[in-house]
DNA sequence: TCAATGTATCGATGACTGTCAATGGATTCT
DNA sequence: AGAATCCATTGACAGTCATCGATACATTGA
């Protein structure tokens, strides 16, 4: 799963051999950048509802600001939410692509997906 | 209504006459750039929640690409939601100083906020 | 084996929201 | 004035989601 955020056209042609899931769909040419379709608008808005909680921003956030990672563990605490709520919220952001999981021994480390942030600012900026 | 996307400390001291609602709050230091605060989290959630729907999506698509600003009533109509709806999600629009609403006689006309979009990229780029 | 710790899942609940039909207000044209 | 058109508001409803306590799973260390 690395291509988050590319555009493939109407759903179209060319078969998926480097797209390993489904849930990369048409996305995401500039908002600015023609008209867009409902399938791309389905995709888009599925993002960025992951990124319309506080709770989750400021994972991200904590994420995106630890150049090697980060531990689960010091996740929970610090945000006044329960334990079972910021894996919750940790869980969103790694399905939504944003976020990389990778378990060691008891814990499990955070790290920001290498393009995440810059796909999102593309989707701003017109070609 | 012009500065959205203005951080003003923690919605503090100056009395809003220049600002009609309360919407135009904390924000929006790029997200790598730090950690978010949780008034600056509130204020860009809010913004991706109004992201966060495939029908506002296509609107705010709809008049990007209309670079003279497009009618109300070109809106209505092309989503396959009803007229209430369509409005209803405009207002939303224009409330997070995406969009920009101009009464002409019986229409309303509609245009994109003019940095709406690059400070919204501006929040994934690394300062 | 047993205790401790980090994490995930489940079930329930309160709050929010996208949607529509019905209606009302405002403007233009005849 | 009256009809027609564009737009906004209201009220209601169904679906979604953030949250928590309780609990289960996995791993490490004693």
């Amino acid at each position: 799963m690395d291509s988050f955020f590319r555009y493939d056209g109407a759903m179209a042609e060319q078969t998926s051999l480097d797209r390993p899931g489904p849930d990369l769909a048409p996305c995401c040419a500039p908002i600015a950048d023609g008209a867009m379709s409902a399938a791309e608008a389905e995709v888009l808005a599925a993002t960025f509802a992951t990124l319309a909680d506080p709770v989750r921003l400021r994972l991200l956030s904590l994420v995106a600001n630890a150049p090697d990672g980060i531990c689960g563990c010091d996740l929970t605490g610090v945000l006044d939410r329960s334990q079972p709520t910021i894996s919750h919220h940790l869980k969103s952001l790694t399905e939504a692509g944003l976020l990389e999981r990778e378990k060691r021994g008891r814990w499990v480390w955070y790290s920001l997906r290498p393009n995440a942030l810059t796909d999102l600012a593309g989707v701003f900026s017109s070609a």
